[in-house]
DNA sequence: CACGATATTGAACGATGTTCAATTAAATGC
DNA sequence: GCATTTAATTGAACATCGTTCAATATCGTG
């Protein structure tokens, strides 16, 4: 009781991240709770509320971590290859990757709600608009019209749909089981969007 | 206390997937609980136990039934129009339609998870199929290849990539506010699919 | 060494899911 | 019509959760 000094303030803080990131990995985002951080690191809960205003907070504060480690990894991914068209298939293989590797982490960044009016850090809406920017910085020309102002709703409508096909394989709603289909699925999608992209079929477009 | 008869156990079932929905409706998934279900029915907790094994079967039913009425909704929309291309635009956009309009009740759909060794049961996957093929049949032959064999890895591939455009645009973790901005999404995602798609490039090619 | 600051505890409160014996009302048999 | 079976409903209990807070123990400092 009383101050113990094992660590200060911000190594608790680290420690009670690093634990919550081992409890949601390894037993889901519902396992995620106050108590459970607590009793991995030796403290009571009311400990830690000094470094944690409430669960949403450390929860918005773990998903910052893990958007970050996404970001890094993606961005390693982008300097390892010289093509872009290569690059953004290697990108999207390694947002897969990633979603398969850390997956409930990954899905925690996607499902957790905060109360209405709160709004997630700064940090975290960094992280992704950079993720955003690397893939319109890596779109073909050829793919993004004549004068190129379409890139960022290219960029979005792909990045979103990668992520469309990876949710819902990570969760387990797609038929397909194996990770080279879902691989087959993304290929597929890349397809699209790394052709020339011809003229709109006019006769059946609606507007 | 005792057999009150007000309602036979089915009555009692739908009243409660009825409330259900429109607390997750009003409030967001979190709220629902079995103790507010019980409490605006006019029954006690207990009682829910009758006809629910615990919340996750009265989760997976509600599920079940916005799944269902998310397909009829498609099914209408697939029957009011001839061309196909037009088709597969006005079931994106009827797919959007419903997640924007029954948001809450839509996203507890993808984001309830079932503790480990639990499948969701089959007219939930049932209902899911139909819907996938649904797109499948209206792909237009030049977007599928020569054989036609690619067909189901398409159709899975574009659905889904609305689905992740959807789910971005309705949990707010996309820039683009406005329901035209995530229709131009849409629209940006089926110009691709619905063009004739001509041979891959070699060139920059992984696999 | 004493004092003030603060990290930490421990207990409390209200809420949750779930279980179950007890109770009560309907259905059935006579 | 009455007694007995059957089953719906209750109410209370238990364990867990998030959150708060007075009390306490420990540290840094004067």
């Amino acid at each position: 009781m009383g101050r113990r000094n094992d660590h200060t303030r911000e190594e608790l803080q680290n420690l009670a991240l690093r634990t919550a990131a081992e409890i949601v990995e390894a037993d889901g985002p519902a396992a995620l709770t106050m108590r459970e951080v607590a009793r991995r690191i030796g403290y009571t809960v009311g400990a830690l509320y000094h470094g944690f205003t409430n669960l949403d907070d450390l929860t918005v504060r773990l998903n910052e971590r893990t958007v970050s480690e996404l970001r890094l990894a993606l961005e390693n991914v982008n300097r390892q290859t010289n093509d872009s068209g290569q690059r953004l298939r290697m990108l999207a293989a390694a947002y897969l990757g990633f979603a398969l590797l850390h997956t409930h982490r990954w899905r925690l960044v996607f499902e957790h709600r905060l109360p209405p009016g709160q709004e997630a850090p700064k940090s975290y809406r960094t992280h992704t608009a950079a993720l955003f920017e690397l893939v319109e910085a890596n779109l073909p020309a050829s793919a993004c019209g004549r004068s190129g102002s379409e890139a960022p709703i290219i960029a979005t409508a792909l990045w979103s749909s990668v992520h469309g096909i990876c949710m819902l394989a990570v969760s387990g709603k797609l038929q397909v089981g194996t990770t080279a289909s879902v691989q087959k699925l993304l290929d597929t999608l890349l397809d699209r969007f790394l052709v020339e992209h011809s003229a709109k079929p006019r006769v059946t477009r609606k507007r």
